[in-house]
DNA sequence: TATTCTATAGAACGATCGTTCACTTTGTCA
DNA sequence: TGACAAAGTGAACGATCGTTCTATAGAATA
């Protein structure tokens, strides 16, 4: 039984959210030459795993993100090797961390949209919201997940439940986020 | 106006997925002594961002990760300081990379479960599936997304959609894999 | 203006880095 | 069995690492 090797690396930088180095290579391997690391790292950068970005080591995008595959009707989903393609969650739905963030959802009024007590969105602060957008706003100094909607001149919020009518504001409707995704889990 | 050292060195880790050496962050900060990164990088660490690790820097997950914000009902939804939380996406959804899997769903056979055409679902093929659990599920040589069913000793597919009847195999039922968890992006 | 504080400069240091050499062991296949 | 390939050993190397020292410049304070 060889030992994997790459699940030991993948392991460590789950982790620790760096790539260890030669040395500490030995010790997660097992091994007492440091040659022989530098063989084994050789061959995943030839794999295109890792890389050598500025002349240090990095993992690629394929080391640490995930198959996407796409479901073939009454077929097997496979990824060809061709069209092979990789993406970490975090890469795919944030676009800007730095003026994002998540929220729990409460409350019933987006189920239409998929949107359901207990969901993560993700929230960006920063974005100009369009017109059937859906938004973090604040109407009337209340807080809440609705459609944005535009009525010629008019903006107002709508829920995707027929249970709750349009909110138009009386006072004031402030756009605090755009909602970029959604995200559940099924189990833990 | 002062650079913003913690969005460069932020950038630097989302592009290169590994932090710079202070020769790095030299250039990247625009300084031209390695004594003023150190202090600034020690300033990071007590803020909680950075860490040594085995007397190497690594980032903690307050670096990277998203915070998480409760909704409050009819109030500002705000993340305080003693309750704080952060997260990543591929933290929270993926729990064994090494067996798991993105799919790109067709069909609508799940939308009353809150899965759309165009979603992603994140699948783990170690998983044992429980009844209940949405499963990607083969049978009788069709694959297909759909909830696991246990009726006394029969195990059958059910669709989360009116349209749809339930379908019991003929041959067999193979199950590849359980379902994690959803993602949806409104917007790019 | 004089004083203090903070941020950066600049140089020096031992420690660790990754690479490369020659060599040995192990496993595979004809 | 013999030959070859793959994998690991062990040592040496210059390069780069992060730390620490003292010194300087500028802003803040008084």
């Amino acid at each position: 039984m060889k030992p994997d090797y790459l699940a030991a690396i993948k392991q460590f930088y789950g982790k620790a959210k760096r790539l260890p180095s030669y040395s500490e290579m030995l010790d997660l391997f097992g091994l007492s030459s440091k040659n022989a690391v530098h063989k084994i790292v050789h061959k995943w950068i030839e794999d295109g795993l890792l890389k050598k970005e500025n002349s240090k080591l990095a993992p690629t995008g394929k080391f640490f993100a995930l198959p996407l595959l796409g479901m073939v009707r009454a077929g097997q989903p496979i990824l060809a090797d061709e069209n092979k393609s990789y993406l970490t969650l975090d890469e795919y739905l944030i676009d800007d961390p730095s003026s994002s963030f998540l929220l729990k959802v409460r409350g019933d009024s987006m189920v239409n949209a998929g949107i359901f007590e207990d969901d993560l969105v993700i929230i960006d602060m920063k974005r100009s919201a369009l017109s059937g957008d859906i938004v973090l706003a604040e109407i009337d100094k209340e807080w809440t997940l609705k459609y944005l909607k535009k009525d010629k001149n008019r903006i107002y919020l709508e829920a995707a439940n027929d249970k709750y009518p349009p909110l138009h504001p009386k006072k004031e409707l402030k756009v605090h986020g755009v909602v970029m995704g959604v995200i559940r889990k099924f189990r833990s």
